[in-house]
DNA sequence: ATCGCTATCCCCATTTCTTGGTATAGCGTC
DNA sequence: GACGCTATACCAAGAAATGGGGATAGCGAT
């Protein structure tokens, strides 16, 4: 029942062409499923200042109000927890994603007195193109229809898939390319090493490792290493065994 | 009944310990849901290392060879269509998302010479972590069993995070824990500000988020903020989400 | 009520990064 | 050969980070 359920709804969303028939068949759908509100999150990489944001939701104003004015989309827990999950999550089990710290769990409790209790978050992301959320949420004196969560994890996909096809987003942008010598020293500050160690560990002057870092951060459009560092992990240029790794030690 | 299925066997999951145990499930499991075959295929990031790779199958012998002694994972269009789909995708539809060529469809017809029939493949990615995929697939005289999709989508994900788990249980116990305005702090510093600004942001005196930054280093037992960063994003107390979306219109 | 933790603020010396230049040499293409 | 691109190397000024000292106040728990 809840499978055809998932299939018949799934294939009405391929049809669906705007924004606003997305929303309204996803409230029908959440609504359908027992969950109280949804909110469907999409950021794509795009080559100009197109519109890069797409953002669906049926929460109460007030949650809305309070998150955006009061800036919560840093510090909130359940953005982490989807960098390290392969799949949908419970909020409740957030702790066994990502540390929780106490201004974390003050954020949930404020959700929960603006109408937003248990959560059932779908991360979704795809290298260099895009990234996306579907959450499924009941209120705080509810608990979620665990029996629909399957079909949640099959409907949420489809519904990131659909968006994704309606902002036209899919255009993937072109990556900035590093040299190899760019990479290597940007490696090596990403280690932790100064531009005057990378400098001895390559074989190099110094100052010619500073040129490197200098054009690669030219290339990514940014101006510290900090960030350059992140958008060439983001990007895959790097990864977190070539940074962890080399320390020999397991520690992380 | 298929849901049902699907979470008591994604419950069994979680009490897997080694990769073997993991293998011996996921083939009852396959054919239990009417699929011949079944791959997984993790890969964490790292540049040169064996033990961050898992691949678990029961694919027939011939066609291992084949793939592994001819090199065809680079030119695998399963493969390439995983950077394209948020979820899910059956192999027919695979010419929706990638232009196929004539060497996609050959290397396809030799797997159904080897007893690959159609299949349905399930990306998934963990930005700068892992990436993996995972694949049922039936026997070319026969069909895939659409309406145990639904219950696929859901029990792919599941055994990737399983394989992700066993692959990664050399995890430290104790992670380092910041405090809210240290991770603040760190979190405007990875978005690529500097203290002074980040003091201003937040309304407190630049000294005062040097502090922070340096009590944050010390946890960390790293020296330099780069490798703060990188900690932190990998132990999740930090999320490419957060970074990224205010990097002014959204670059990334 | 004391202890531990946190948040806030301050000083200083030194190192490192960032940005703006310039310059040489090699390599492949047109 | 001229042109474009890349890797290499150097200089200088100013901004920023790092590591070493401090101090006060609040808050919750034992």
């Amino acid at each position: 029942m809840r499978v055809r359920f998932a299939q018949e709804f799934g294939a009405s969303l391929f049809d669906i062409e705007t924004a606003n028939d997305l929303k309204d068949a996803l409230k029908q759908a959440s609504q359908r499923m027992g969950f109280d509100h949804f909110a469907l999150s999409l950021e794509a990489r795009a080559s100009d200042d197109a519109d890069t944001q797409m953002l669906l939701h049926d929460y109460p104003d007030e949650w809305a109000k309070v998150y955006t004015s009061f800036d919560l989309a840093g510090r909130d827990p359940v953005r982490r927890a989807c960098d390290k999950a392969f799949g949908g999550f419970t909020w409740e089990a957030i702790g066994q994603l990502i540390p929780m710290t106490r201004g974390d769990r003050q954020m949930l409790a404020v959700g929960r007195e603006c109408g937003i209790g248990d959560g059932f978050t779908i991360p979704r992301h795809l290298p260099g193109m895009a990234r996306g959320t579907f959450t499924f949420a009941v209120a705080p004196d509810r608990s979620l229809p665990h029996r629909w969560l399957v079909a949640a994890e099959y409907l949420g996909t489809l519904a990131l898939t659909s968006a994704l096809k309606i902002s036209d987003m899919a255009r993937p942008v072109a990556l900035p390319r590093l040299s190899d010598r760019q990479r290597e020293c940007l490696l090596w500050v990403a280690r932790g090493k100064t531009a005057a160690e990378t400098a001895i560990i390559l074989g190099i002057s110094s100052e010619t490792v500073i040129q490197h870092l200098k054009m690669a951060r030219e290339r990514y459009e940014v101006h510290c290493s900090q960030s350059l560092i992140l958008a060439a992990l983001f990007d895959g240029l790097i990864g977190f065994g070539d940074v962890f790794k080399w320390q020999g030690n397991v520690k992380r």
